[in-house]
DNA sequence: CTGCCTGCAAAGATTTTGCACGCTC
DNA sequence: GAGCGTGCAAAATCTTTGCAGGCAG
């Protein structure tokens, strides 16, 4: 076992390996964009993460696993996803790009206090539905919806005795 | 006359006192925010428009009322304006801000082509029953919320053959 | 007269681009 | 081998801040 000593990370790798390889490489592949491990440790990253993460956060995280990588990979990269459909990009209102593996319009709930974004799991109705009832009450050919609450987390509620009223 | 003539832009800074001259001061002294004439242009400029405009469209439109308005003044007063309730901030999503004037929670359409900005007054219900019905399913202490609908406006629909499908 | 507002300028924060080398196909 | 991806660095774009002088209250 001395080996796995010399390359810890390697491990983190196998076992996310193990569990889905073939659907990220066929993912990019689908898309015609070119595998490299670095597009996969992004694309894992994001989809393995809930917080909707912006390009910055990823480039630290992917940091851990390829640390000669630069930002401009990252943000190329994630360039690259969005416009193959694999990523959705918003903007909650702070001028910072976040990042989401869940491309199906969804609503998100975004403190005001701390910024975490979170999404809104329990709304009512699709966002599919909003998009044709607004295209119809509307000179604008719609395709796209971006629902955004704005409000205090459970942390920052509990913590800021100004929410508590 | 003449006086009239060596100052033309006075002229529209009449008129539009003559419309709702008490209305802005008053607002501004509410607020409990100094009332300056470049304040005073400012503000009328974003009650007056419809089209969501960015801080640099502000800076260049009172520009020609005070030729020697610096950005910063226009900068600071929309800040001042948003935090005393005076003003809504937001972002479509391409790193911009824009102002409204009207500051109840209102949907909006915004051009994937052109990102041109126009409210979406037909929305069946208030955005509030919204606000409620999420907070309701969410942890989140939901205070507002932010209806962006993204599609092509009728100039760019028209003009795009790649839209008319 | 006190303090906020204005104007000039510079600093910050993110996003975006240029280019040479290396790896994928 | 051809072309896209990566890495280093610099440029661009907007937003935000510092500070001295001026005007509103």
């Amino acid at each position: 076992m001395n080996f796995l000593s010399d390359n810890t990370y390697y491990i983190v790798i196998i076992i996310e390996y193990g569990d889905n390889l073939m659907d990220v490489r066929d993912l990019l592949k689908q898309k015609g964009l070119r595998i490299t491990p670095q597009r996969e440790a992004i694309y894992r990253l994001l989809a393995a993460s809930k917080a909707h993460p912006t390009a910055e956060w990823v480039y630290q995280e992917v940091k851990n696993i390829f640390p000669s990588i630069s930002f401009n990979t990252v943000y190329k990269t994630v360039q690259a996803f969005e416009e193959s459909g694999l990523l959705q990009r918003f903007n909650t209102g702070a001028n910072i790009y976040h990042y989401d593996a869940n491309v199906r319009p969804h609503p998100h709930v975004i403190c005001l206090s701390c910024g975490r974004v979170d999404d809104l799991d329990e709304f009512p109705d699709s966002l599919e539905d909003f998009i044709s009832k607004a295209s119809m009450s509307s000179p604008y050919l719609i395709k796209l919806v971006n629902l955004h609450f704005y409000g205090y987390c459970p942390q920052c509620g509990d913590s800021n005795p100004k929410i508590k009223s």
